[in-house]
RNA sequence: AGGGGCGUAGCUCAGUGGUAGAGCAGCGGCCUUUUAAGCCGAAGGUCGUGGGUUCGAUCCCCACCGCCCCUACCA
């Protein structure tokens, strides 16, 4: 098989069988590295001229090239290695004959083995001085441009390995997400934290609100969905005794693509037992202020146009962020009387869609029927919501939208849950767990009741069963990780911070799924 | 899904109703301390795909494919 461009393919196959006929072999099976190209550039960053004159240093060491300026009968060249350059010299009468043909049949792209000693260049740069050198794997393929490197995202995310190989923002990006991970792993789990993995695949669909995507086991001759939440099983786990556990793993949600959602997602989810949601609250506080010291160096980071902060995390219930964030173009301030009144949200939604209308904004819930509780979830989202850069936790979230939570004892109308807001994207979801088995059977009756395709379309008899046996006391909250990793890396896009993101098939097409209803208090 | 934008050499990008250009990469030559190495020379294109308008389309029009942005939905 042969790629495009199919003229450099052949000249570079050629060179291939020119280097075995020089009694090189084209694809050896290792290389005795003594260090990588970045621990060079790490150890000896302070050694002198002089000093490694006096005293050699000898290396081996493997990179990829990816800058070549031969000048005749010598030649300079960068590999990378580790993610570090590293600049070599190659002189003919260094390596000899034979060696210096197969140097001039390398390409950039290549990937070598070079032995020598250190020294330091006219301009002082650290430099290995070749005495031999041997070709690790030949690149068939030239790589993008140097001084632009690989800039058309469709191509970044459709060939991600040679995003990472010219792009060192790439690299960056994912090293970053496997130390936000490794911090999270080490939080937890220095906190008694169990790790564990449930289920991905779910007979019976659960533990979030969003429309599945459905596969099928052959010898069992059953339908199975991907999972969007493994919050039930995780319950379940508490129930069997396993006080504190967590699972950092992937969910899937059958639903539309843009810049913060993505269809195989990332969540950490943790609950721990005898604690309630305001523990969580500080809890979440803590694990992301020591993240953003260990990731960003600073409590303060850069997000796009704004300075995140997280030395303060603010809090407000949700009926105190709509009041704080109601357009005064929209008339009074509502109270908190008028939102805690029957059919009151209901009004504000109608005041406020009224204003909406003369200012050509959209309105909140043309066409739906809606619950108190469910208009003040959309007054929230549509009045407050975007003004939440700054670490923001909003809590005490109407029962009507949080089914899986517990409420509040002096307010049925309203649950002991929260979620976190930051640069306008919601980073977390936590609640104390709904424990009592009779009210979690009568709300999932009422999500079945309701349908729709968002919606569960049986109780799950077994999760009923498992809170039968007693659940103690129990706090629970989902981190988007995707999300996260895009707030520490500054990342805009969650396509950049997944490395395979799902595009369409070159050449494909889909079909249409029909639209769905929303409610819940998916993590 | 709706609205807007984009698609030209392997890569990064110009460009025009008369079938195309630069830089880098690649090829040939010169060059033993360069670093976006340099100098000389030659080459490289179904201008996303398919229709239409036109004497003639890469350019104008329509459809389709893909990507990006905004809006609507799950976090």
């Amino acid at each position: 098989m042969e790629f495009e461009p199919v003229d450099q393919f052949q000249q570079r196959r050629k060179k291939l069988s020119d280097i075995e006929a020089l009694g090189y072999a084209a694809y050896p099976r290792k290389f005795a590295w003594s260090h990588t190209a970045r621990q060079i550039g790490e150890l000896f960053a302070n050694r002198t001229a002089e000093e490694l004159k006096a005293e050699p240093v000898n290396v081996q060491v493997a990179g990829r090239i990816i800058a070549l300026r031969p000048h005749g009968k010598a030649a300079f060249a960068h590999i990378v290695g580790d993610g570090a350059r590293l600049q070599i010299y190659v002189r003919l009468d260094a390596v000899g004959e034979e060696a210096y043909k197969l140097f001039q049949l390398l390409d950039l792209g290549d990937i070598i083995g070079v032995s020598g000693h250190l020294f330091r260049t006219k301009t002082n740069e650290l430099t290995v001085w070749v005495e031999k050198i041997e070709l690790l794997s030949k690149a068939l393929l030239p790589l993008p441009e140097k001084w632009h490197g690989l800039a058309d995202r469709e191509q970044r995310f459709r060939r991600r390995y040679v995003d990472l190989i010219v792009n060192e923002r790439t690299r960056e990006t994912f090293l970053r997400r496997a130390q936000i991970i490794r911090e999270i792993r080490q939080f937890f789990e220095a906190r008694g934290y169990m790790e564990v993995e449930t289920p991905m695949m779910h007979p019976i669909l659960g533990g979030a609100t969003a429309r599945p995507f459905v596969t099928h086991h052959n010898t069992f001759k059953m339908d199975l969905y991907l999972r969007i939440a493994p919050e039930l099983y995780l319950k379940r786990l508490v129930v069997g005794g396993l006080d504190r556990v967590f699972e950092i793993n992937r969910n899937f949600r059958n639903e539309g693509v843009d810049a913060i959602h993505e269809r195989e997602f990332t969540m950490l989810e943790f609950y721990q037992a005898y604690s309630d949601y305001l523990e969580l609250m500080d809890l979440t506080e803590e694990l992301f202020r020591g993240l953003a010291e260990k990731i960003c160096g600073s409590m303060r980071f850069k997000f796009g146009e704004n300075d995140i902060d997280f030395a303060r995390f603010e809090r407000l219930t949700m009926r105190e962020a709509i009041r704080k964030y109601w357009p005064s173009a929209a008339g009074t301030v509502p109270s908190a009387d008028e939102l805690a009144a029957a059919g009151g949200p209901r009004a504000l939604a109608e005041r406020y869609n009224i204003f909406a209308n003369s200012n050509g904004l959209p309105p909140i819930a043309k066409v739906k029927e809606l619950s108190d509780g469910e208009f003040i979830g959309e007054l929230f989202e549509t009045v407050a919501e975007p003004h939440l850069v700054q670490p923001t936790f909003i809590y005490d979230f109407p029962t009507a939208i949080s089914p899986l939570s517990k409420q509040k004892a002096d307010d049925p109308s309203l649950t002991e849950r929260f979620e976190l807001f930051i640069a306008g994207m919601e980073l977390a979801n936590g609640f104390s767990e709904l424990n009592d088995p009779f009210e979690q059977e009568k709300r999932f009756r009422e999500q079945v009741e309701k349908g729709g395709l968002e919606l569960p379309k049986e109780v799950d008899t077994d999760y009923i069963r498992a809170l039968s046996h007693g659940l103690p006391p129990t706090a629970g909250e989902g981190v988007g990780i995707d999300r996260l990793v895009m707030l520490l890396t500054d990342s805009h896009t969650i396509r950049d911070v997944v490395l395979f993101p799902l595009l369409r098939a070159e050449g494909g097409e889909a079909e249409e799924p029909p639209a769905a209803e929303k409610s819940g208090d998916a993590k």
